[in-house]
DNA sequence: CCGTTGACTCTTT
DNA sequence: AAAAGAGCCAACG
């Protein structure tokens, strides 16, 4: 299974109205390629397929995206999230891969 | 094959 | 509190 593949496994599995960060997919992962991470799904294939404008900052940020940070958030909002200031409420739409 | 880069995060100034 | 440094891993040239 490719590192992609592995990611969009999991991308799959977020809830709507949720979101996940780079930190849990990469500990889903059983690393901590956090960079890595960002890196695939920038090259992912198909990025309309999965839902790959769920996945945040740590911090809360909303972080970049390839088609703008703009179409994410767009798209976030969408699924019914919550955004100020580029800032998403975590202890609300965090979802952790257990 | 080695060095650089990136949609990152944590720790230390 | 804010900024800089270190660590991390896959992909590309």
């Amino acid at each position: 299974m490719n590192f992609d593949q592995k990611i969009c496994n999991l991308l799959i599995k977020i809830p709507k109205g949720k979101v996940s960060t780079y930190k849990y997919l990469a500990e889903a992962l059983n690393c901590k390629a956090y960079r890595a991470v960002g890196n695939a799904l920038n090259k992912n294939k198909s990025p309309e397929k999965y839902p790959c404008f769920k996945i945040i900052n740590s911090s809360g940020f909303v972080g970049q995206y390839k088609n703008g940070q703009k179409t994410k958030i767009r798209l976030l909002k969408k699924e019914g999230i919550h955004i100020k200031n580029n800032k998403i409420n975590l202890g609300k739409y965090l979802y952790k891969f257990k």
